[in-house]
DNA sequence: ATACACAGATGAAGCGGTTCATCAGTATGC
DNA sequence: GCATACTGATGAACCGCTTCATCTGTGTAT
């Protein structure tokens, strides 16, 4: 028997059964007897059958899946995304079909409405938001996101009244330990490569905890040392050099991300100073690659398995209209090669 | 005028018109008088009414989606997707969605069918199959997905007799290019690091190019110093340490991917080798941290968007039952500091 | 014997669009 | 004046599934 696109009554007429039973059957009702429940799932299992699910979701007003919303840094730009947040997508991708559902990519704002559109048009069932975007715009978009009754979760940091649910890291602390660390390794002049702007909170946080550490030994700030950068390509290059032409002496770096810590390194050798001997160097994040530069990098790992576990369970949550907290997870500092601890 | 959950017909009815009226309006078909047609666009707008796309997919047999297959060398077992992947990734969602396709992704193998549900499920209107992966059991999911007549596009070589259309650079033409400009920097003694199964294709082509240049310039190929790696963490490293082993000179490597280069070039450094001026090192792919890591790596280099934009356009030329050619482009190479030409 | 519970199955409504067939009304041709 | 064409709109069928309301037949209590 052969059908070329097979239906639930296809299927019915084969067994000899309601469509309605098909239904039921195929998604293991306790209503349909055993025996016929098996006959029906091996009919279609031979006729290559599957649920429509486009009929399944106009039914039932889901769509079984989350849309994934990919902020940059660079405005949009630049095709590149911190590969922090690209490996993060793969165990999103894993957790959430775990749960039953598919991810939905999205790495630009199509319409001024996309946040909205996902959910409104039953696209996705919830929304998944990941970057280090500017957070005043973005925050513009999360209150028309509560407004319009859509559900999501934030990776990032939890502020005060901020509408919507997020886990993120604790930033501030991870800071501090970066920070701690060199200087217990007895650097003190200390530059600061990132963005140190509220509109990027959550690189914000690591530049209060590098101040927090420097307050907590007594080392004075020395804000010349202080160097803004983003994650894109070459900045961290940048950054370096501006930093040497402000010809203030400084014996270590920690870098607000790892991209720009690596490409830092790379300026670093270029312009003679050796690493971690002349400069010691602290990046954020733990990006795969982190571990295979040269020399390896010291960095603070945030751990993203679980975070995007928890972005799953959170957003999974919300659908089912079960209670979900926001979460702040503690980072671990990884000492490796470039902090010059070994 | 305030619907929590607008669908046409509540728009057909403030609007005072049929809602068949109101789904041609909001698709610009001329059968609308623009007068009718705009005020019916101006009330979706103010309700923020979206069309429900599983009605619509519903009835059209279309969702507007193509899905993602992200394979992977590594079993599945390492989450660890080779970053040059995950930046094509990227330009796939972007390309798609200038098509007004959303892009689904999947990293897993879920059942035995995942290939053919994407679409026989409605989820995805075509399918783009991405990695290095084992084509043994690859080809026979090709087969089985050419039987379902399901539209899918590969990322890789273009294979005698395979079923289903490719775009894929030329992998032996890259391999060659590689080789031979360290064979024109006076290396004699190139080491391969990589995989020459016939599992991986694309690899095992870069290989063959790798002996075509040899065999061009009459230098003889030397089977020991051919050494099995994968694009996994840690793998160029521990290949060099088996290269040491085999106490066979080298004064080159040519890697089959970036992620293996970079990882070999720190397992030099930690033996004391230096790069370029004891070992030369090229590698494939130009990921975006080639050009970051120190020295620079020379590499050669796949125009991504190019490729994304084919795969894309391909997909929607099957989907709209347009002929369709499997394309082969043409790889660059990148010189930069790690073969020591400059 | 009658009532009742219950397991297993069925019929039909409805989800929210798209599109075919149809129609009213005005303009055009001979 | 009547047939014809064309524009702008309508009504209704239909896509394939989920689920509520029903129904049938068998086993158990009264």
């Amino acid at each position: 028997m052969k059908v070329s696109n097979p239906t639930s009554r296809d299927i019915a007429e084969i067994a000899g059964v309601s469509q309605a039973t098909v239904s039921r059957a195929l998604r293991n009702s306790p209503l349909v007897r055993e025996e016929t429940r098996e006959k029906i799932q091996q009919i279609a299992r031979d006729l290559n059958y599957f649920v429509n699910r486009n009929a399944a979701g106009l039914r039932t007003h889901q769509s079984n899946t989350i849309a994934l919303l990919l902020f940059d840094e660079t405005e949009g730009r630049h095709a590149v995304i911190n590969p922090f947040f690209l490996s993060m997508l793969g165990f999103i991708t894993r957790a959430a079909s775990k749960h039953g559902y598919d991810v939905l990519i999205s790495m630009q704002q199509l319409s001024d409405d996309w946040h909205i559109e996902y959910q409104a048009s039953h696209r996705a069932d919830g929304l998944i938001l990941l970057g280090y975007g500017d957070y005043v715009t973005y925050r513009a978009k999360l209150a028309a996101l509560a407004r319009a009754n859509t559900r999501f979760m934030i990776w990032g940091p939890t502020i005060n009244d901020q509408p919507g649910h997020s886990i993120g890291c604790d930033n501030i602390n991870g800071g501090c330990q970066a920070t701690n660390h060199l200087l217990q390794l007895g650097r003190r002049s200390i530059a600061f490569l990132g963005s140190t702007s509220k509109r990027s909170p959550e690189l914000a946080a690591r530049y209060d905890g590098y101040c927090a550490a420097h307050h907590d030994a007594g080392v004075p700030l020395n804000e010349r040392l202080n160097i803004p950068a983003w994650s894109a390509a070459g900045e961290g290059y940048r950054a370096v050099e501006e930093l040497l032409q402000r010809r203030e002496p400084f014996d270590a770096i920690f870098a607000v991300t790892d991209v720009i810590a690596i490409d830092a390194m790379r300026a670093l050798k270029d312009n003679g100073y050796a690493v971690p001997d002349d400069v010691a160097v602290v990046g954020f994040d733990d990006i795969s690659l982190a571990e295979h530069v040269t020399p390896s990098l010291t960095t603070v790992r945030q751990d993203i398995t679980l975070a995007a576990e928890g972005l799953v369970d959170g957003i999974v949550g919300l659908i089912r209209g079960e209670p979900v907290e926001s979460t702040l997870m503690a980072p671990q500092l990884v000492v490796r090669a470039s902090c010059g601890a070994r």
